[in-house]
Order: structure tokens, then C-alpha cells, then sequence
DNA sequence: GCAAATTAATGATTTATTCAAG
DNA sequence: CTTGAATAAATCATTAATTTGC
């Protein structure tokens, strides 16, 4: 009862699960992950996550990308819920079937990591929520200054930003998934104009082709040259 | 004039585009894929569209993965808006700015190819347009066909589907981009689960690092292990 | 004619919705 | 029913067109 998810590629070489079945720790490292306040992983963060967890069963970079999407989005639509019916019980009104336009600006949670970096397992009992007023944009990153010459020379300290919707994390050291308190991890700049995730549309395919040299590729191949096979 | 993008990473050595900028050709190459019915391509279309585009110019997977995206996007949008135009030319009532749910199921344009083949670059003067029922689903491709057991040996047939919403494309030989009629190409069993655009979310993120061996690497490494770098 | 300012297109992300496997 | 997977819609941000003042 404890493997749940068998390897599923095991004997016959015919996969027999269609999706990823996580494991308890898998899931459970994912949590903590989303606690300390990853939303939206980045590309190298996605990589480094599947990289880890594969420890613990098959898994892959969208697998990873996937849950992160649906756990925040279904964090979000519960906390959404929860509001509504606590406005509700204060108003009393009957909430029609048809959301009109339940104040869809709550987001879930900026998450303010504790100073020092190593943050655990410990387990937060509510995430500070926050209501936009009206006004605010999504991004504060770059509003407008001065499009035309960005690297004029101001400050090069961009660092890593993380991304996600308002996390503030305004130190550099994120220790993600701190298990062993010896991962002193710097983060160090990403020196790409990558920043969010772009770890989607990659279109990397390389788990369905690219598995046999030649004789699989040829599916388009609009051109009709000599099919090279040798991307470059 | 004629020679619109520079190649952006000329002798600085700095880019100084950091988004795609597609070459007319690219586009007009784009733009007749989806003509021909192309509108959510599969990983390894993706793939090959990429390849095949790199010659003229810089291009990446997720690009191409993006240009659908938004083509179809704002194809669509702007059928909706020329059907409310219309529509409203008949009814004459103002239109409340909130539109309320004008007929969403429209969708842009199935484009039965030509039998042959070979379709080059002809332009058609207006897409079919189809209104699908209401009780349309919105993915036919592979409706339930086994897949546990995907290579077990059926007909080899599935071919390429194209997958998109309801593209009807029934021969297997879908001829992308005859610019030379000599490419026969067959289009290959893509044997495996993937069909649709899983190009994202497969976090490959080939871009951003893997660039130098181990030194850029260790960004998260939550593990503490010995951080192999060496994926698998 | 040209560069700065403004607008329009469109590439890139994020969010919401939906489908289906377990 | 829960949740992984996929897609569509909405939004953001950057680049090209274009306008405008000189």
C-alpha cells in the first residue's frame, strides 16, 4: 500500500499509466514547496524540483509545472469559496448560481519567508491574504522606466525576482527545500531575460521523439530538403 | 527598408531583442500552416516547424508553440467581434459594453485541403466558417483508443491527427509546406501518450541553462545532496 | 528629414475553465 | 469526487508603426 504508483514501464515496455501518480512525498515536498511560497517555479527551479523528486518515482519537469499551476489555482478558488461564504453569512443574501463578479482581485498569498532562510517544515495556520485595490497592476517589475535605453547603467541588482504573482522575497537566498539545513544554495542571477515561466514552450519533445536517431522524425518536414535529421 | 530585424546579436555580443521577432517569410510560412489548418501543433510539429524555420532566421520552439497560440486566439476574436458587428447591423439595439455571452462556439476554420497534397501558397479568399452544436466536445482526437497500451499493435494509423479543435484533416499525408513538391513525407506513428501541445510544460529550459556544464546549475538543489548535475 | 512621443501589433505569461483518469 | 492534464481567455510587456514637433 505504500508504492502506490508502480513504475508502470516496468516489464512489458508499455507504459500503463497515462498520468503522473505522485507519491506521498512527492506531494508532500510539493506542499512545502507552494508553503514557502513558490507559485509559479521557474524554469531552473521546475528542472531542479523533477530532479529531486525523481528520487521518489518517475516524475517529469511538467508534471511539476502542472501541479504547481493546479494547486495554485485551486488554492486560490478555495480561499475564493471561503470568503464568499463568509461575506455571505454576514450579509445573509442568497448567492446566485452565476458568480456576477465575486472580487476576483484576493490573491493567495504573498507569503513573507521568515528572515533568515531556512524555514522547514513548519507549518504557517493561515496565509496572509491581501486585496488589491483596485488599481494595481500584477507586475510591478519595469513600469516605465525609460523604455528606449534600459541599460543606461542603473543598478544591476535585478537578481532573481522569482516571479510569482507578489512574492516579496527580498533576500536572494531562497532555500526551497531545505531537508538537510547544509543546502547553502546562491542563487545566483539568471543573466537571461528569463525570468518567469517560460519553462512551458520550451517544446522540447524530447520524451516523445528524439529517441531514435533518424527514422522517427520524419512528420513534417515542410521543406523537403534533404531531411537532415542533424538539428545543428 | 527591406531588411527589417537585424540580427540583434551582431558584434556586442549583447542581445539586444529579447523577444522573438519573426522574419516575413517566417510569418508567411506560419500564417499558411494555419491556413491549412494547423492550430495547435503537436510537440514534434512544433518541432519540425521550428527546424524548418530556423533558416531563416532565429526561432525556438516556443515561439512557434506562441504564434499558434495567438493566432488562433486573435483569428477568433476577431471573427466574434466581425459576428457581433454583424449582428448587430440586423438587430440595430446598442450593444452593452459587457458582452454578454455572444455565441462563443464559433471556431475559425476546419479548411478541408485540397486532396492532393499540394497546396503551396494560394490564398483563399474566405475560411469556412462552422458552427458547431451545442454539444460539441472540444477534443475528437483520440477519444478514448487505449492508452495504456499505445504501441500494442493496432492499426499503425493513428498518423498525425493534427489534433487541433476540430480539424477534419482524414489522410494521413499532410503535406505542411510544399515549397518543393518533392517532400513525400509520411507521417509516422508518433507512438506515445503525447498528443496535443504537452510542448510546454515539458521544462527543458535548454535555453536559460544548461549552458555550461555544472557551475550554472545549482540554483535550487534543495536536496543537499551531492548535486550530481548529471541528470540521469 | 530626424528623433522623441504615442499608438498599434503582437510576442510572452498568467489565470480560468474544462476534460478525463483514478 | 479528487486532481492531473490541456486549452482558451485575459493580461502584460516589448517592439514596430505612426505621428508630431522641430
Amino acid at each position: 500500500m505504500e508504492n502506490k504508483n508502480v513504475d508502470a514501464v516496468a516489464s512489458g515496455g508499455t507504459p500503463v499509466s497515462s498520468r503522473w501518480n505522485p507519491t506521498k512525498e512527492q506531494i508532500s515536498m510539493l506542499e512545502n514547496l507552494y508553503m514557502q511560497g513558490i507559485r509559479t517555479p521557474s524554469a531552473e527551479q521546475i528542472q531542479q524540483i523533477t530532479t529531486g523528486l525523481r528520487a521518489f518515482g518517475q516524475i517529469e519537469g511538467k508534471n511539476v509545472f502542472y501541479w504547481f499551476q493546479n494547486h495554485k489555482a485551486r488554492q486560490r478558488q478555495k480561499q475564493k469559496q471561503e470568503n464568499m461564504a463568509s461575506a455571505n453569512r454576514f450579509h445573509n443574501k442568497s448567492i446566485p448560481t452565476t458568480t456576477p463578479h465575486p472580487c476576483t482581485n484576493v490573491v493567495c498569498s504573498p507569503y513573507y519567508m521568515s528572515h533568515g532562510g531556512v524555514v522547514g517544515f513548519y507549518q504557517p495556520t493561515q496565509y496572509p491574504k491581501v486585496l488589491l485595490p483596485g488599481g494595481a497592476k500584477r507586475r510591478p517589475a519595469m513600469d516605465k522606466v525609460e523604455k528606449t535605453k534600459v541599460e543606461a547603467g542603473g543598478d544591476g541588482n535585478e537578481g532573481i525576482m522569482i516571479n510569482s504573482d507578489n512574492i516579496t522575497c527580498d533576500h536572494e537566498t531562497l532555500t526551497l527545500f531545505p531537508l538537510h539545513p547544509t543546502g547553502i544554495l546562491e542563487s545566483g542571477r539568471s543573466s537571461d531575460s528569463f525570468r518567469t515561466t517560460s519553462s512551458m514552450a520550451e517544446a522540447t519533445i524530447n520524451t516523445t521523439v528524439a529517441e531514435e536517431g533518424c527514422a522517427e522524425q520524419p512528420l513534417i518536414d515542410f521543406f523537403g530538403e534533404e531531411a537532415s535529421c542533424e538539428d545543428e
